[in-house]
RNA sequence: GCCCCCGUAGCUCAGUGGAUAGAGCAUCCCCCUCCUAAGGGGAGGGUCACACGUUCGAUUCGUGUCGGGGGCGCCA
């Protein structure tokens, strides 16, 4: 009754090796077990006589009667048949599924979880937004995909360190500085027109007036001495319709930036400052509420004041890799699969962001990760080839880096389109999501979809409480399985010894078969980047337990069979709650 | 022009080098004196965009065509 649970694919694996072994000791195949579509076909098949028949010249058939012959009895087979065109359908012994509950409530938490990474470092870096206003639905998705990534990695055995890497050096965070100073600016009754390429939102305005409130006109400039040297500022309606307004507007916002700087002086740096810990602040504060955590928010700052971007390019310009052109320096990207040479310092001295991302990488391997993955909006594929370029540049493998890129998520309400433009300010932001549809079904609408694919993210159904919204179908089947375990009354613990061997309905053995998945979809969903892998199994493990549920009472009179299937209920709540766990998704004993 | 992603049921999407391709929604029918009906069962619905190749076997891999989405700054 209490034997040890054994992996039943191992199991299987090893007497297949044996087995070919003795039949054809020189065949190199690898052996692959596939769980069958149909229960007809047995738990596990295997295609090896199919790919050696045509070595050995024989019928696949044949090939399979031989291996079968070969097989070493096993405990746990229940019998093997050779079916189709040369598969062989192993059966086994319901014994084999009876006792993983048993073994998953042993295990508790760590059910599932895997030594494939064995402890190798791993770095996830993700979101990474511009602390330069809220975070918009966008954002929310590469925050639940990075989030439930990490986390599955850990699962799965590696040593994961979770990066935010905050642009908090360029140009977009001057003109979010100047923006505010310019709010700040209306306050103290100083009217200088407002850039339409600078930052809209009301968050700018509101920090405008916090700077005010605590000094008042301290940093007041009048119109005259601003606008001296800045052209013309165009209108919004000029932004919109007028194509050389653009180029106009960013002269306008540069000169703007220069005379705030130059104006200001150390002053700059306080509204500089001020922003981008407010800003950084709420983005923190908003990720933490979704359950996004980081171990290290890296400052791009940090690495210009470090001087680990000069460093990283002497180490190019030593291996050869860069060249002056037009007062500029660039790096022979297209000498490493880039399409073109691309600039990492420009005629005016200063260094491109790309400069500062190679550095940045550089820095990551250097701190020790075996491996990396960076999580990028997919409008940054085109970025892919030069970053590779320039590690392979650097004498570093290339494969160790890994992009993830996440495409857009497009909201509909009502079954329309819900438009965004971010330049006019008008976008929804993750924290009204959040506060619309919950944060459970958030992340778990976020995961839904493979990450390279689009994600239609439908409002009104992350709303629903019903059979149709998967995140409550899920966490339903969590808390049908608390209120029964409730009204028994008992210990989890007092289950361990259930006579298992009374589980014989075939939708307790269907929910067994389900369990003993778990630790194949953490593995897959760990080796694929893939964690909607996990939300996919959690969907079917739900529903077995459904049927389940409405197909077979628990709480029976017969008191072992009603020890079985609690112990049976009690893993799989064990299961929902671990995987639930990962996405970032609660478990709740009641709804 | 070049590059990336996608094309699977009416809709939204999973999935796989294998045996009869799945789920939810939508449509139609059925199931609560019983542990939460936020549940379950059933029916209908498919040339896995198309063509050619690789393979014992292709919806899956490769090439091409067509169609949809996105990207191609001395911006970050």
């Amino acid at each position: 009754m209490n034997s040890p649970y054994i992996e039943p694919k191992q199991h299987l694996l090893d007497l297949f090796r044996q087995a070919l072994a003795r039949i054809a000791p020189a065949a190199d195949a690898g052996i692959e077990l596939d769980r069958p579509k149909q229960a007809a076909h047995g738990d596990w098949a295997c295609n090896v006589a199919m790919q050696l028949a045509r070595g050995l010249k024989r019928n696949p058939r044949e090939v399979a009667a031989d291996l079968v012959a070969a097989l070493p009895a096993s405990e746990w087979v229940d019998r093997v048949e050779i079916a189709g065109p040369g598969f062989i359908n192993v059966f086994l012994k319901p014994a084999v599924w009876q006792r993983l509950p048993a073994h998953i409530l042993a295990r508790g938490a760590e059910y599932g979880r895997l030594g494939l990474g064995r402890g190798e470092r791993v770095q996830v870096e993700f979101v990474s937004a511009n602390p330069t206003g809220p975070l918009h639905v966008g954002h929310g998705r590469g925050a639940a995909y990075g989030a439930s990534l990490a986390n599955v990695l850990a699962y799965a055995g590696y040593d994961v360190t979770r990066e935010y890497y905050v642009n908090d050096a360029g140009r977009q965070m001057d003109i979010l500085a100047v923006s505010t100073w310019l709010r700040y600016l209306e306050l103290t009754g100083e009217h200088v027109p407002f850039p339409p390429n600078a930052y809209q939102g009301e968050y700018v305005r509101t920090m405008a007036k916090s700077i005010h409130g605590l000094h008042a006109d301290r940093y007041k400039r009048t119109l005259a001495e601003i606008m001296t040297g800045v052209p013309p500022v165009p209108s919004a309606e000029e932004y919109v319709e007028k194509p050389d307004a653009k180029v106009a507007a960013e002269a306008a916002l540069d000169a703007l930036i220069a005379a705030a700087k130059r104006l200001l002086g150390q002053d700059y740096d306080y509204f500089h400052g001020y922003a981008l810990e407010e800003q950084l602040g709420d983005c923190r504060n908003d990720l933490t509420e979704f359950g996004v955590c980081f171990d290290h928010w890296f400052s791009e700052r940090s690495l210009h004041e470090a001087g680990l971007i000069d460093r990283a390019l002497e180490r190019l310009a030593a291996r050869g890799h860069l060249y002056e052109q037009d007062g500029a320096t660039w790096f022979r990207a297209s000498a490493f699969g880039d399409e073109k040479d691309r600039v990492v310092r420009r005629e005016n001295g200063q260094y491109t962001y790309f400069a500062a991302d190679i550095a940045y990488h550089l820095n990551k391997f250097e701190r020790g990760f075996a491996r990396v993955v960076d999580v990028w909006g997919a409008d940054h594929h085109g970025y892919i080839p030069r970053v590779k370029g320039a590690l392979a540049a650097l004498g570093l493998d290339p494969d160790r880096l890994t992009v993830a890129l996440v495409q857009f998520a497009v909201l509909y309400r009502n079954g329309q389109k819900v438009s965004m433009s971010t330049r006019a300010g008008e976008y929804v932001t993750l924290r009204e999501l959040r506060q619309e549809v919950g944060n459970d079904a958030c992340r778990f609408f976020y995961v839904l979809r493979k990450s390279d694919q689009h994600l239609d993210f439908d409002l009104d159904l992350a709303k629903r409480q019903s059979t149709d919204n998967p995140v409550y179908y899920i966490q339903y089947a969590h808390a049908r399985i608390a209120s029964v375990l409730a009204a028994w009354g008992g210990l989890e613990g007092d289950l361990l010894d259930a006579d298992a061997g009374r589980l014989t309905h075939p939708d307790e053995l269907a929910l067994l078969r389900r369990l003993a998945e778990f630790p194949e979809v953490i593995a897959a969903a760990a080796g694929d980047l893939a964690p909607h892998l996990v939300a996919y199994y959690l969907k079917d493990l739900a529903a077995d337990l459904h049927g389940l549920y409405t197909s077979c009472q628990f709480l029976v009179e017969d008191e072992t069979l009603r020890l079985a299937r609690l112990q049976l209920v009690a893993a799989t709540r064990r299961v929902l709650r671990t995987g639930l766990t990962l996405l970032g998704v609660s478990a709740p004993d009641k709804m």
